[in-house]
RNA sequence: UCCCCGGUAGCUCAGCUGGUUAGAGCGGGUGACUGUUAAUCACUAGGUCGUUGGUUCGAAUCCGACCCGGGGAGCCA
């Protein structure tokens, strides 16, 4: 992107730093660049080297001032980090180390300058993410935030190029809605009610008649449901948008609102599915890695050394795959000491599933059919519960996750019950008031067929390219029990 | 929600068997020096030791409560 600079400077054409850095622009070029100073050295021989990042890309442009400049002494020593400037001059390969290109400056503009330079938090240093996320708004001009920022770009790129490319339509699914979905969670309310004087009803209860939509009404927990409508119509479809849970969860991998990707697939089942997840998440970090080389390579030095290693493990390898029933033999045969004693019935612990992964697979470990006793009321159920020796295994579902060595479960899906008639009994016996779900039932009523999806959590998949620990350093505003700040 | 750990300068931390005036590095300011690379060197400014009670002649240091942050677990994506 070219463009004509804000001032009068002419002849001069603003670039980003990329183009600059990438060598798309030929030497000797007029050049304008804006952005933030990251830091300056100056030489008393009288010129300052300052390095300048507009977050186009990872690397920074070095602009050479030298004295002869109008506001060399009253602006130029003082543009410390943070600063905003503009810097026009002659693109030029540099006479010094560590940069290919700089820019011989012949004009540097401040633009914004920073009020209280000993007390402006981001410096040329290390910083510790939890003070970071206390200054979320500043966060983004540090290496790591913007190298995030650039992936998390490259990843969500990517997802909607897999499905573009593959015939999926996107369908925006609400976020209010009315149906606590599959029970995956607390939700959040959404009301216009007044808190302090809240309508009742004759029994006593909240009368949410008066509310905005005439109903008790919540935030999405997921848009499955509703996306499966659009998927036994236009075969192929995926949601991609916020998903909110009010779980008080603290932890590394939970967020109160995060962005989760949901593929729909018509006349398809499990094994289309697990297929489908595997292509799916070679081709996004394919992608990310082509993309984001400085970022990765940024990635892999400071945060994660396997960073780069293990991505492309993945797309070179098969995933893995075992059943529940399986996957709770090599559990219970590994002779491991586990807090949770592994039991077919009894879900995954996350140790559990670390030791599959990390230990005895060493890869991305996809795991299918589980006991139906544990997973929610929509998956479909197994004909035959399938053993591999002699353990006595309960009815299953044909439900999968995938697990990733160090974030744990990063997808989770199944096929969904098709039969009308087994999905009412699986409802009752769960207790799912079936009045809320008519309309959810009536695709089985009319012209069903096989078809299966899954969840991913997106910043759960961003946490696992960069080797970032904390979902909370993957999004640029995290919301978790009991904050909600910026 | 449960279990651990922590809160000292703008940042990262030391100091914590109670005892003159609470320290270092980085960052800021000033100066020296150099086509510099998280530059280097010197000087300098900067702190209600999370809040609040208590123990004590005396508390950053010991005890209680509360607030905030982090890690782990559960729930899940």
């Amino acid at each position: 992107m070219t463009r004509k600079p804000m001032t009068s400077a002419k002849s001069f054409t603003t670039h980003s730093i990329r183009e600059l850095l990438t060598g798309s622009v030929p030497l000797d070029s007029n050049v304008t660049i804006e952005g933030w100073v990251r830091t300056r050295r100056d030489s008393k021989a009288g010129l300052s080297f300052i390095q300048v990042n507009d977050g186009s890309c990872f690397g920074n442009l070095q602009v050479v001032a030298n004295n002869e400049l109008a506001n060399y002494s009253s602006e130029v020593l003082h543009m410390t980090s943070g600063s905003a400037v503009r810097c026009s001059g002659v693109l030029v390969a540099s006479q010094g180390r560590g940069q290919t290109h700089e820019i011989q400056a012949t004009q540097v503009s401040l633009l914004g300058a920073v009020e209280n330079p000993d007390s402006y938090p981001i410096q040329p240093k290390q910083h510790s993410f939890e003070f970071l996320r206390e200054v979320a708004h500043l966060r983004p001009r540090t290496n790591t935030f913007g190298a995030m920022t650039r992936v998390r770009h490259a990843a969500a790129k990517a997802i909607h190029d897999y499905f573009d490319q593959h015939g999926y339509f996107w369908i925006n699914t609400p976020l209010i809605t009315a149906s606590d979905a599959e029970g995956a969670g607390q939700m959040f309310r959404v009301s216009t009610l007044d808190l302090l004087n809240l309508p009742r009803n004759d029994a006593g209860g909240i009368d949410f008649r008066e509310d905005f939509f005439g109903r008790e009404t919540f935030l999405t927990v997921s848009g499955q449901l509703n996306v499966e409508a659009f998927c036994l119509a236009m075969s192929k479809v995926y949601t991609f948008g916020p998903t909110f849970r009010a779980e008080n969860s603290n932890t590394t991998r939970h967020l109160a609102e995060f962005w989760m990707v949901e593929p729909e697939i018509a006349f398809a089942d499990l094994n289309d599915l697990v297929a489908l997840a595997e292509d799916f998440l070679k081709f996004v970090v394919r992608q990310v890695l082509e993309r984001c080389g400085d970022d990765m390579a940024f990635f892999a030095e400071r945060i994660e050394p396997a960073a780069i290693t293990r991505l492309q493990q993945i797309i070179e390898q098969p995933f893995q795959r075992v059943s529940y029933t399986d996957a709770v033999q090599i559990l219970i045969k590994s002779g491991k000491k586990f807090e949770f004693r592994p039991e077919w019935g009894i879900d995954l612990q996350t140790e559990h599933e670390r030791f599959l992964t990390e230990q005895h697979f060493k890869a991305p470990l996809v795991v299918t059919d589980y006991p139906a006793a544990i997973k929610a009321f929509y998956m479909r159920s197994n004909d035959a519960a399938a053993t591999s020796d002699d353990t006595v295994a309960g009815d299953t579902v044909a439900a999968m996750d995938v697990l990733a060595p160090g974030i744990g479960e990063i997808i989770g899906g199944a096929q969904r019950e098709e039969r009308l008639d087994v999905l009412q009994q699986r409802m009752q016996a769960m207790h799912i008031d079936a009045e809320h779900y008519d309309w959810y039932l009536d695709l089985r009523r009319y012209g069903t067929v096989p078809h299966a999806g899954f969840g991913l959590g997106f910043e759960r998949l961003v946490s696992y390219i960069t080797g970032m620990t904390n979902i909370r350093d993957v999004t640029p505003y995290p919301r978790v029990p009991g904050n909600a700040s910026f």
